[in-house]
DNA sequence: GCCGGAAGCA
DNA sequence: TGCTTCCGGC
């Protein structure tokens, strides 16, 4: 089988590999890219968070490292010294250490692949939306049900999976850089955690995924009527699709961000149980980002209509809600709106996968200034829908004017739904912005209000959006057209003006529904 | 324990 | 590029 065959292949890569991949059930928690060396392209050696999921997914070393109970994505090295010998056997260096293992992972925090879970000895968490999003582009899900607001954009147990062509022979080729690639999640790990990282922690969801999606639906729009056949101009068809993890209950452990589900997949070409999250409650989307594989442009599994998409936007909007990710990783699609789906979840599941929101890693700098009020008020996220989680608020780089188009436009449209203006928060420092968007709303069932909830403090308090906002003002600014609220705003706030002088950006958010708006105007 | 700069290596 | 090694600081 392919995945056999490519961990076959990883482990030779691997040198001075000791730990082997169990080949037949033992527990997988992860899919098969997340061993693979070839899966790091520029790096021909595998890679520390390869290793430390490829510990993880073992059985032999959950007293070594383990995953933490209530908290997707988040692991205990339970014996460190163990880990570091394992990751010098695997890297041929007897001399590491935890030390240095641990330097080694704290680059990641950089790279947003990991991040310290803080307060909790050798804790760290993994970042789906760098680890899950860049290797899953070319997902193509289909299900029913309703995406959790605690799961990142990732496949349900009931999802297909379809791949591009694989050349067997080929490692490199089995993976497509920038893609699927772990070189995708590096590839924003040049810049430092300043202000270049805010540049690069998009990318690849924005420029690549993101991107591709509009391009999709604008695909899409246009040739809708073409019963989605035969797209001429596709990049790349994915010839192939390949059965992966099809075996149920191959992902045991339930902390696992990839935990299988506990409810039946429906069977399709590819279940993949990923997210343990999302597969408790099916999705309804078709998700493929990638254009040259998505269903947009390939005839094979081409599967979208626009309510799928709302699905999907919406999704996307709880895991940025949940992941405190940028709110440009949600995409944002001319004309269409996201409903306000249930960005629900099971009560059972929100206690069982209560997620703590966290701060997108910062700076050493910066988190001097975070800590003090963030440690003071923790937060669990799934039942605590009105508060806003922190946002990480991307540069408006100059080489995009289109963010502003994009504020203006969106502007427009809640101005015309009547919704809250978006707006866009102003943390500032050394390039780190962190803007609170308004929460999702939830439509069914009653909703605490902020105040009721421990407030995740920001790191700055005046800028908290919807904490009482000077309500006046907002209803004027509804009124007002929203490039004249623009304008205003230019003219009235120094800050934001500031802000824009910086070339930080002003992100608006995308839905009217709540992940839309960053923050409102203090 | 944890952080991150710096230099070096493959 | 992705660490490894070392280290001063908190």
């Amino acid at each position: 089988m392919w995945l056999v065959s490519l961990s076959r292949r990883a482990k030779m890569k691997a040198g001075c590999s000791i730990v082997e991949k169990p080949e037949g059930g033992g527990g997988y928690q992860f899919p098969d890219w997340a061993y693979k060396t070839e899966s790091s392209p520029g790096s021909r050696q595998i890679q520390l968070w390869h290793f430390i999921l490829e510990l993880l997914q073992k059985e032999e070393f959950r007293h070594v490292i383990a995953w933490q109970q209530g908290e997707y994505g988040e692991f205990v090295i339970k014996d460190p010294d163990e880990v570091a010998r394992l990751w010098g056997r695997r890297k041929c260096k007897p001399q590491m250490n935890y030390d240095k293992l641990s330097r080694a992972l704290r680059y990641y925090y950089n790279k947003r692949i990991l991040h310290k879970t803080k307060g909790k000895r050798f804790t760290y968490k993994f970042n789906f939306n760098k680890l899950v999003m860049p290797n899953y582009p070319f997902i193509n899900i289909r299900s029913s049900g309703v995406v959790p607001q605690s799961a990142p954009p990732v496949p349900t147990a009931s999802s297909r999976f379809h791949f591009p062509p694989l050349d067997t022979h080929s490692p490199t080729s089995a993976v497509r850089p920038g893609r699927f690639s772990a070189g995708s999640l590096a590839a924003s790990g040049q810049e430092s955690a300043s202000g270049a990282d805010r540049k690069a922690e998009l990318p690849e969801l924005e420029d690549s995924s993101a991107a591709d999606w509009r391009r999709g639906v604008d695909l899409l729009s246009s040739s809708r009527s073409a019963a989605g056949g035969g797209l001429g101009h596709q990049k790349r068809k994915p010839d192939i699709m390949l059965p992966l993890f099809t075996r149920p209950g191959m992902y045991p452990d339930p902390h696992s961000p990839f935990a299988v589900s506990p409810l039946p997949g429906r069977g399709g070409v590819l279940n993949v149980p990923i997210s343990p999250a999302l597969s408790l409650t099916p999705t309804i989307f078709s998700y493929s980002p990638s254009p040259g594989l998505s269903p947009f442009t390939s005839s094979s599994c081409f599967s979208f209509n626009p309510e799928e998409m709302k699905h999907y936007l919406h999704s996307q909007a709880c895991s940025v809600f949940n992941y405190h990710l940028s709110p440009r990783t949600f995409p944002r699609y001319p004309g269409l709106m996201v409903p306000p789906l249930q960005c629900q979840v099971h009560p059972e599941e929100s206690a069982q996968f209560s997620i703590k929101l966290q701060p997108p890693p910062a700076g050493r700098k910066n988190r001097e200034r975070v800590e003090s009020s963030e440690d003071s008020a923790p937060i669990t996220a799934p039942t605590v829908a009105p508060v806003p989680p922190r946002i990480k608020v991307e540069p408006a780089s100059d080489k995009d004017p289109e963010s502003l188009r994009q504020l203006v436009r969106e502007e427009e449209r809640s101005h015309e739904e009547g919704t809250v203006p978006s707006s866009r928060t102003t943390e500032e420092e050394k390039g780190t912005i962190f803007a609170r968007p308004a929460a999702p709303v939830w439509p069914s069932g009653p909703v605490s209000s902020p105040s009721e909830e421990p407030l995740e403090v920001t790191e700055d308090s005046e800028d908290r959006p919807g904490k009482e906002p000077s309500a006046p003002e907002k209803k004027e600014d509804a009124l007002m057209p929203p490039k004249l609220r623009l304008k205003r705003r230019w003219n009235d706030d120094p800050e934001a003006r500031e802000l824009s002088k910086n070339g930080k950006c002003l992100w608006s958010g995308s839905g009217p529904q709540g992940l839309a708006t960053a923050a409102a105007d203090a």
